[in-house]
DNA sequence: CTGTATCCTTCACGATACTG
DNA sequence: CAGTATCGTGAAGGATACAG
């Protein structure tokens, strides 16, 4: 898997504080932002929180409505509501966030194609950390 | 940028707690892990200590040995000492670390060539807290 | 069902100073 | 030059309970 000649802007100032690579890694540094993104993708089309939790795992109704909250701010998911009792809240994608998930989709599937490496390195890591 | 079918072991469990992507972000959640290894591809076969801490702003003395020490742990980082005064130190990827590289090799030409999106979700963000 | 408000704990990170 | 030790802090995340 050999990768193609490096884009100029990538050449310039790979290592800078406000370098995009940083930013794109910063965004994606939050603990469920990556897993919300790709969930809200593969489910496809709006989804209701209800399903988002249940879809994921581990997260918790509070972090999964602040995490939705910054990804509206930041433009790449829509809300809508609509009002009755009990409410029907749908969550979905912009156009914006269908773009920003294409880097965490390429993760996703490189993990998923590369299981065994990480295999191999949690290995190394438990084997270093028992023989201090 | 369409992309090809998902493999078999990415549909399977996609969300599971232990499944390979979310341990693949786990392990670039550090904030120096992937601007380590990132650079310790772009310089090259081996790398002095002070050029690493040169080569990224921001970067401590502190946080690049401990980093330094956990990819070393993971396997993915060799480090070569010759006894001298003033020592010589070097790191340098190990096979396993090069092939580790690669998904972060991605996310840095994505970043980099869709710099301008960066620039709206940021645009986005600003104006969202503003107007509370 | 969806969302908010508190409280609390942890730990990742940074600043600083010191050793060989 | 490379590395360690120590202390302090903020922010992220989890548990719980409540509200519309």
């Amino acid at each position: 898997m050999s990768l193609a000649p490096l884009p100029d802007a990538y050449r310039q100032a790979p290592f800078d504080e406000g370098c995009a690579p940083r930013r794109l890694l910063r965004l994606f540094g939050g603990k469920w932002v990556t897993m919300i993104l790709h969930t809200l993708h593969l489910l496809g089309g709006a989804s209701r929180p209800g399903a988002l939790l249940r879809s994921i795992p581990g997260l918790s109704k509070k972090m999964m409505t602040q995490t939705l909250r910054d990804l509206e701010e930041m433009g790449l998911v829509a809300r809508d509501v609509r009002q009755a009792m009990p409410p029907v809240v749908e969550y979905r994608l912009t156009v914006l966030g269908r773009k920003m998930v294409e880097p965490v989709e390429m993760l996703y599937r490189w993990g998923a194609e590369h299981a065994a490496m990480l295999d191999r390195v949690d290995a190394n890591l438990a084997r270093a950390r028992k023989a201090e």
